[in-house]
RNA sequence: CGGGGUGUAGCGCAGCCUGGUAGCGCACCUGCCUUGGGAGCAGGGGGUCGGAGGUUCGAAUCCUCUCGCCCCGACCA
């Protein structure tokens, strides 16, 4: 492609709503452009990454044994309400009417659909198993667009979905997505972890999410350093530490911490390290039970754990209103001493000796405190949220906590679509049979995002060669010489025909402008082609990811340029 | 949804407080000049100042409403 030929609107200076480098370089090297808030469009440049990430995942997929389909976006309303996710779903479902007036929703995820398409087409277990795929635009209406292609409400994905037989089945299907999953991202350039993930209000069993490394990650995980143990902050596990017999030593004793409000206030004026306080939490299930929830005072609680354990969607901070009803102090002095509610603690506090904790009085704590001898805990449940330096719960390693951006998902899905929408087939014994289910998902568009969010320097994007719009960029300095003209050009085709995919900087501008360019869109090998260096039949090549620039000689460049992409695109 | 911010040329911004016929940089067009890291000079095009209503002789500027966009939001006793 010759790039007088081509649009590419790079941009100087980054609009002022992009806040991280890979919205911010999307935009700038003319990859995106914003149509409204989380909807993009793909530009030449963003498109071909784009592409080139189906391409790979398309791929894998095939060589996984799934087949590709493509279901349509608007989906009838019926079905969503079929398995009652019409009522569940929520405002990211977004609905719309027909002129029949109709009800519709632009599908978010396809399981209602890709059911119905199976209940209909597949009657025995001899067509099994089954997994069915799709690459398409999806819309979800987010609360909160942000970051770009990160987190948009229109999106690509590719979704799929395998059935199964039995749980066997299902667990084998999982198996070779998980696997395809790892070849797709490590073809991509990227460098990630499987994690086990949380499972969600969907219930079922296991599910890990592919992460992306990036301390721009909206997500928090955790990985083992010496097993291969790896897990969503949300989901992830703690060893226990040993626990030894407390001794307590200390007499309970009223301290004045006159407006010490938070475990940080209170520890600073007391002097003591914040893992001496135990933190009362007061939470209010949607079923309206109050509790009260106890952790060392340095530990943040896992809200899911929490739910998981008090089996509720989801919990909130009792109001103030409430605060001072069930303990007699504002918020700010709880404790669990007298507190006549349920109380339920972390493993952890089992093990605090002589602690301090809210007195349940306006400006007052209690020092000297000791679980069970002082006040009683229904039960010790893991409850906290794992951090660096945390124990492995597999083994005796150590956590290391992490961002991660979540770019594919893998989820075993039970029968819970199969037995809404009745997709049965018949078994060995002529026995209906509700199909297992799994779901896959990989957000394309984020694929490429997050490479950008790993592969990126202060002058602009260094694409992974799998991933990059082109392969190969060859600019030409004085593109009014015909000596080098001649030379760029002989060369360009020789690449075009070798199958390479390169570009060809043939526009008259100025040296800078087109180097600016050049470090900008990211293109992993450069050729620079210049009168200087053509009076010694050189060519100067420089890798974006390296930097240096070396000279080689005309007529060897094109086999080496062939021989680098390749052994990029191996790697 | 709550809180905060913002909306002026394609992009980045100033002007608003203190009302008086809209400006800067980049980009774009023409010409000259220049050609190894976003050159220079000269000339030029482009704006219903997000929208509606109001106050006023006069509104980008003040008031009311509305829409878009951005950021933060269980953070904890």
């Amino acid at each position: 492609m010759r790039l007088t030929n081509y649009l590419l609107p790079t941009l100087k200076e980054s609009p002022a709503d992009a806040e991280i480098a890979s919205h911010k370089l999307m935009l700038r090297a003319g990859m995106i452009r914003k149509v409204a808030a989380g909807i993009y469009t793909y530009l030449p440049l963003g498109l071909r990454s784009v592409r080139k990430v189906e391409q790979i995942v398309r791929e894998e997929m095939d060589r996984a044994g799934a087949l590709e389909l493509l279901m349509p976006m608007v989906v009838p309303a019926e079905l969503w309400q079929e398995s009652e996710r019409w009522e569940q779903y929520g405002k990211e479902l977004l609905r719309l009417r027909d002129r029949k007036d109709t009800e519709f929703c632009l599908s978010p995820t396809h399981e209602e659909v890709i059911t119905d398409v199976v209940r209909g087409t597949v009657r025995s277990y001899r067509q099994l198993p089954l997994n069915l795929y799709q690459i398409q635009g999806k819309f979800r209406d987010e609360i909160r667009p942000r970051f770009g292609l990160m987190r948009g409400r229109e999106f690509i994905m590719k979704d799929a979905y395998s059935f199964d037989l039995d749980d066997a089945g299902a667990d084998s299907s999982y198996e070779k997505m998980y696997q395809a999953y790892q070849n797709i991202f490590k073809r991509c350039g990227l460098e990630f972890r499987a994690v086990e993930a949380d499972t969600g209000n969907i219930g079922g069993s296991s599910s890990h999410e592919f992460m992306v490394l990036a301390d721009s990650g909206e997500d928090a995980i955790v990985s083992c350093d010496c097993c291969d143990y790896a897990a969503n902050v949300e989901k992830a596990q703690i060893r226990l530490a040993r626990q030894e017999e407390p001794q307590p030593q200390g007499e309970i004793a009223q301290v004045a911490t006159p407006g010490k409000k938070t475990i940080a206030e209170v520890a600073q004026f007391l002097g003591l390290p914040e893992s001496r306080l135990i933190k009362t939490l007061l939470v209010r299930t949607d079923a309206g039970e109050q509790l009260a929830v106890l952790l060392r005072g340095d530990r943040d609680l896992n809200e899911i754990k929490l739910c998981r354990f008090l089996d509720c969607v989801e919990v909130e901070m009792v109001d103030e209103a409430n605060v001072v009803k069930m303990t007699g102090a504002p918020s700010g002095f709880a404790g669990p001493v007298g507190l006549d509610c349920r109380i339920i603690a972390d493993h952890e506090v089992r093990t605090m000796v002589d602690c301090v904790v809210g007195a349940n009085i306006k400006d007052s704590h209690c020092s000297g405190v000791n679980p069970g001898r002082d006040f009683e805990v229904e039960q010790y449940v893991d409850l906290r949220q794992a951090q660096t330096g945390d124990g492995c719960p597999r083994c005796a390693g150590t956590l290391q906590s992490w961002r991660g951006i979540e770019v594919g998902h893998v989820f075993k899905l039970g029968t819970k679509y199969s037995q809404a929408l009745g997709a049965t087939v018949l078994d060995r014994n002529g026995k209906d049979v509700a199909l297992v289910m799994g779901c896959y998902g990989i957000g394309i568009g984020r694929t490429v995002a997050a490479a950008i969010e790993q592969n990126h320097d202060d002058n602009g994007i260094i694409f992974p060669m799998a991933i990059a719009p082109f392969q190969v960029l060859i600019t030409l300095l004085n593109p009014k010489d015909q000596q080098v003209v001649k030379a760029g050009e002989e060369l360009y085709n020789q690449l075009l025909q070798a199958g390479i995919e390169v570009l060809l900087d043939d526009r008259d501008e100025r040296p800078g402008s087109k180097f600016k360019d050049a470090d900008l869109i990211g293109i992993p090998i450069r050729v620079t082609v210049g009168n200087k260096a053509l009076k010694d039949d050189q060519f100067e090549i420089q890798l974006r990811a390296v930097g240096e620039r070396q000279m080689m000689p005309t007529d060897e460049t094109a086999p080496w340029l062939i021989a680098e992409v390749n052994r990029q695109l191996v790697r």
